[in-house]
DNA sequence: GACTGAAAAATTATCTATAATTTGAAAAGG
DNA sequence: CCTTTTCAAATTATAGATAATTTTTCAGTC
């Protein structure tokens, strides 16, 4: 049987409520109590106040001492700071994986290309385009930029499940599409400047606020 | 009476862990024990615990469930891995930061780089080099993105005094100079392509290993 | 003498309990 | 009626206790 020891109950309560960060199921300000997610959990509150370290960490929560954690908010500003870091970090990325790509790799990619186009809604749209950016990016086997890109995917997918909450409607994405043909050229350079410029991209998406008027949403669609 | 509120003990234990971890004091690979620490700190090893998960987002520790938190080691692979990081986010942050840096700003950098032009050791030159890269990029107003260079700077620190045990040398940082004279004269992307090259710079230094013989290090020295 | 394996010691991960602080609601005053 | 004050409930932060696992020790064997 297939033990989960490498598994904290820790790691575990932290990755599932990132998920539900990144997924808008908890919103921006809302308290996280630790008794209340302990008994959710069915531990006690000290794995819950690790996993609280860790979101901190990522961004994805603010800690305010003897006040308790709560989901961190964001706004236009922040979106734009996470395209350009991500710009940054996935072209010095990029450059250092284009040497390391293989045909196999990049078919793969483009498997994820084809199923970012025909995603239904915008969480496997998501997914498939995280799967593509990662496809191209792995190869440069720099532990700590992936890690730091991770991250960075993580926010970006938050800002995009906040906007598009609902309403996606397809769409072929040409930038991903030229990055692979420059990728197969052997164009590296050109690659990251196509990369860098498509991840800069926010999109704007009409969402209903709480109070039932519409409001104009940004994110990142890259 | 200045109450320390805003500090959990967690949050002070990482600080001091993460301190030593940089200047060398605690070894690569070396077994941080959560009750020793508490013990240490005269706390129980609860904050001890969240303290590791500080550490662990920083790079600085690494956690094996059930086997305990090492201090992480780092090769010369992660030192340049580091610094065309710094490179990429630094460009980023000044080319943002430019807009706002005032003749003041740009007084206080010219000072910090004559402190550590004057610095007797390492530990000095390393706070003079930090605080005239916080200096000019700071005012870019991205939390996120200082955030991310602070870390990167711990790692840098780190690398360095590991390298430069003993024997530091005063030299002149041309290259401080030019960045801000680039600055004063509005040429932003001058400046940050200088930036971008000398955080890449890596110096090499012998060290003496425990065994007696000597090697080289690697370090970044910008 | 090096290797194996069992028992002991140390250590980690978690739970339960307690003290301290904050939040929120009700009562008192302007 | 709104503001302030007071007090109770909720919540956080930390301590102390316990179970589970790993590491170390040390004797026995090849």
């Amino acid at each position: 049987m297939a033990k989960e020891r490498d598994d904290t109950i820790a790691s575990r309560i932290s990755r599932v409520l990132a998920d539900r960060i990144i997924r808008g199921e908890l919103a921006p300000d809302a308290r996280l109590r630790q008794d209340h997610i302990a008994e959710e959990f069915g531990t006690s509150h000290v794995p819950v106040r690790e996993a609280f370290r860790r979101l901190e960490a990522q961004g994805l929560a603010i800690n305010l001492p003897r006040r308790g954690v709560r989901v961190a908010s964001f706004d236009l500003k922040e979106v734009r700071e996470v395209a350009e870091m991500r710009a940054a970090l996935e072209g010095l990325a990029l450059k250092h994986a284009a040497p390391h790509l293989t045909s196999a790799i990049l078919d793969e990619a483009e498997q994820a290309t084809r199923d970012g186009d025909a995603a239904a809604d915008v969480y496997a749209w998501e997914e498939a385009n995280r799967r593509f950016h990662r496809l191209i990016l792995a190869p440069c086997g720099m532990a700590r930029l992936l890690a730091a890109i991770d991250d960075l995917h993580a926010a970006s997918a938050r800002f995009l499940f906040s906007a598009w909450q609902s309403g996606w409607e397809k769409r072929t994405d040409h930038d991903h599409r030229a990055i692979l043909a420059a990728l197969r050229q052997g164009k590296a350079e050109e690659a990251a400047a196509i990369l860098q410029k498509h991840v800069q991209w926010i999109g704007r998406a009409p969402v209903r606020t709480p109070s039932g008027s519409t409001r104009e949403a940004f994110a990142i669609v890259g």
